[in-house]
DNA sequence: AGCTTTCACGTTTTT
DNA sequence: CGTGAAAGCT
């Protein structure tokens, strides 16, 4: 991001730490023993860490093969790769240890797996494998899934494993965690079944891997020693296993550098502890602390509403960001009154932004949950504003891939039951239910594999002969796909067991548009397929690196949660729905109270520095949420920014006062500070303070009428209108009444077809 | 065996 | 309101 940074008058000798500012070049210098890398939002960490990385080989303190470098994500590793390649070259193919944690970990434990019970070519199995596991194995137990879900078990193992449990470590009230003290006895009953399968899931590569370093002095030493120099990115976002993996392997020569942020700390929810970044001076004693504090994204005004909030939190290490940018605008919040007028702001403000020359791709809209991103889309596609949204099905989650790579694994596993399962009867050979459960029978009396007991049923007169005869033949089919691994690429090996199976001709028979688009993904993943060696090779890719942030070559507005934003920047930042119960979320802070709120803060604070140029909130009077329609009250996120820095609108002029008025009825302690105000300023100051101090209850409740909808506040419902008159909208054009309810009228319109509208959108036509 | 209807449920997400 | 998954129906 910053990698040229305007530098301070002596002239360094080493080009590495040219451009860099004097804490950032202490970071690069300082090599040995343990350092800490406070790196606030856009202070240029990544160039830092990246330098460090290249230092170390350049004055050949370390080969590049000496060095642990991990970060979270593939797209942090690629960029790091990428990085130190455009510094030290071709030197960097020598990094086998850079990498994310779990393709680190996936890549140790291919060595050692026969330490707990594995062989080298296990399987990783993804959440769904996981989930439909665990169904299996309630349900064999005899209990009520609807009772005790297999999510919530998936939920606890996880939990377990990131903290570094084994299920003999659980203790009483752990156990308790799942089905009435069955919890232990599941994820024990999980972990064997895994074993049988030779599978591990994600959690288990960075467990296992514990398990055999805590265990094994000489495997550990061995990594002890190879490794001369550690490095971690995104520190804050270390749960307890990657904690304790990398304190086992960095304790011996101390030489550790981690880089994070406890203010951009916003996974928790998932296992991430800020106490490691919060404590690692105590783990590492004598550790040197460096604070980059330089911000090189923002605008000043930008910073300061983004520090005055962040400050309200009271778990944090403390940096105070500057930055010689100039002043910029004023962080602006607009209050509107509801979802729907809150898109069409949004568009208008990105319209009027395009008309001054500012690229899409530099404007973005962060919400706090998936489903506020449907308004907008809505918006975009009826105004034509190009946009991508990010996040949703990745590749290789998509059912035909799975089914693809199902195959595969069979071929490669034989032992593989859950990938057997997935594709017996994918394409439909007339195999079902009864034929699995037979199947399933014989495999436990024998002690086999599925794929093993498919032959031999033939044998019996279990199943009636068709069946058995079409489980040979699929047998016969894997054999021969089998062999054929050994001597073609993986992509030509796809190819064939896809038209041999009769996977691709059932698609084509389906003649639907999405049958289509499933046959070319296909294709795409063949060639995906190309480079790589072996079908290993693909396989271990494909479950820990394979993922679709399709980088498109237009200039789309980028519609993403503001999780998946983190680490990038943009000129122009939009951040709708800042109301109470939608951020901060209601039900993160019914779970985890106050350290929840924190968090829902940091990931504010995460938003509000994407932005470079410009940053715009909104909030909503009036929402729907899950089909009914909510009213809110401002986020307190919004009372906290200092007002120096906050520019506040509202269009709510006549609709203010209804406002207003239904708040007051319920008699929110709001509504009076909100009479107060002048109309066209945001409710907050003193008397917001107060009230939010006194903890009121701001969960958005539904309106009082619950027949009716938020809008019918807005207007009685209209008597110049009937059944069957026809009407203009000033959008849809004309169209015939077909019913009214409210003030809401549902309108068959000569263009656009049935929609439901307000009345006041309409005219009563000619 | 496969399709239809009913019912519950509903953040954030990477590997 | 929409979706997805489990029982019911043909």
């Amino acid at each position: 991001m910053n990698d040229l940074q305007s530098s301070s008058p002596q002239a360094p000798s080493d080009p590495l730490i040219e451009g860099l500012n004097p804490p950032q070049r202490d970071a690069v210098l300082t090599t040995e023993g343990p350092v800490l890398m406070l790196a606030g939002a856009g202070t240029g960490k990544t160039a830092a860490l990246t330098r460090r990385l290249a230092h170390l080989v350049r004055s050949r303190l370390a080969w590049p093969s000496e060095i642990l470098c991990v970060t979270f994500t593939n797209k942090a590793a690629r960029e790091m790769r990428e990085r130190v390649g455009h510094l030290i070259g071709p030197a960097v193919e020598g990094m086998p240890w850079l990498g994310t944690f779990h393709a680190i970990a996936a890549k140790m434990l291919r060595r050692h797996a026969e330490l707990v019970g594995l062989q080298p070519n296990y399987t990783i199995i993804d959440t769904d494998d996981q989930l439909r596991l665990l169904k299996q194995l309630i349900q064999a137990e005899g209990l009520d899934e609807k009772r005790w879900p297999a999510r919530q078990l998936a939920g606890c193992i996880d939990r377990w494993k990131n903290r570094g449990l084994n299920p003999a470590d659980l203790d009483a009230g752990e156990n308790e965690a799942y089905a009435n003290g069955r919890g232990q006895k599941f994820y024990q009953l999980y972990q064997d079944r895994l074993k049988a399968v030779n599978a591990c899931d994600f959690g288990d590569l960075l467990l296992h891997m514990l398990n055999i370093l805590r265990t094994n002095r000489e495997v550990l030493e061995q990594y002890q020693q190879r490794f001369k120099y550690v490095m971690v990115d995104e520190y804050q976002d270390t749960n307890q296993v990657q904690y304790l993996w990398l304190r086992l392997i960095a304790q011996e020569r101390k030489n550790i550098c981690v880089v994070g942020d406890d203010d951009q700390s916003i996974y928790s929810w998932r296992g991430a502890e800020v106490a490691n970044i919060l404590k690692f001076e105590k783990d590492f004693p004598g550790a040197k602390v460096i604070r980059l504090e330089q911000n090189y994204r923002s605008t000043p005004q930008i910073l300061a509403a983004a520090s005055g909030l962040i400050g309200e939190n009271t778990q944090r290490l403390g940096k105070t960001l500057w930055t010689e940018r100039h002043p910029g605008e004023q962080v602006r919040v607009i209050g509107v009154w509801d979802a729907p007028e809150e898109a069409r702001r949004v568009g208008d403000e990105i319209e009027r932004l395009e008309r001054q020359g500012a690229p899409l791709d530099q404007v973005a809209i962060l919400v706090r949950a998936q489903y506020q991103t449907r308004e907008f889309e809505d918006r975009f596609i009826s105004i034509g504003m190009k946009y991508r949204i990010i996040g949703g099905f990745r590749f290789y989650e998509r059912a035909e891939i799975r089914d693809a790579l199902a195959y595969l694994r069979v071929i490669a596993q034989p032992a593989d039951d859950l990938a057997f399962e997935r594709i017996y009867n994918a394409p439909k050979r007339g195999l079902g239910a009864k034929a699995l459960e037979a199947l399933h029978t014989l495999a436990r009396r024998r002690g086999i594999p599925l794929a093993m007991a498919a032959i031999e049923i033939a044998d019996t007169d279990e199943l009636p002969a068709r069946a058995r005869n079409t489980f040979l033949s699929l047998m016969r089919d894997f054999a021969r796909w089998r062999d054929l691994a050994g001597t073609e690429n993986p992509a030509d090996l796809l190819r064939n067991v896809l038209d041999e199976s009769g996977y691709t001709d059932a698609l084509q028979a389906e003649k639907t548009p999405e049958a289509a688009g499933r046959l070319e993904n296909l294709v795409e993943l063949a060639r995906a397929m190309e480079e790589y060696e072996t079908l290993g090779d693909f396989l271990e890719h494909v479950s820990l690196v394979m993922d679709n942030d399709a980088a498109s070559d237009e200039e789309k507005v980028t519609i993403m949660t503001m999780h998946a934003a983190k680490g990038l920047e943009f000129d122009n930042v939009f951040l709708p729905g800042w109301e109470e119960g939608v951020f901060p979320s209601q039900r993160a802070m019914d779970e985890g109270g106050l350290a929840s709120l924190e968090e829902e803060r940091r990931l504010a604070y995460v938003a509000i520095t994407r932005a470079r140029r410009k940053c715009t909130i909104l909030h909503a009077a009036n929402r729907r949420i899950y089909g009914q329609w909510t009213s809110s009250i401002p986020s307190r996120f919004i009372a906290e920014l200092p007002e120096d820095h906050v520019e506040s609108e509202t269009t709510l002029s006549g609709g203010a006062s209804l406002w207003r008025a239904q708040w007051s009825e319920m008699a929110d302690p709001f509504a009076e500070v909100a009479r107060a105000q002048p109309a066209r300023t945001i409710t907050r100051g003193p008397g917001w303070q107060r009230a939010a101090a006194r903890e009121f209850d701001t969960t958005p409740r539904k309106i009082a009428e619950s027949t009716r909808s938020a809008a019918s506040f807005a207007a009685k419902p209209r008597t110049d209108v009937e059944i069957g008159s026809r009407v203009f909208h000033e959008k849809f054009g004309y169209g015939a009444v077909i019913s009214q309810e409210g003030n809401k009228l549902e309108i068959d319109f000569e263009q656009a077809g049935r929609k439901r509208v307000l009345d006041s959108f309409v005219k009563p036509a000619g």
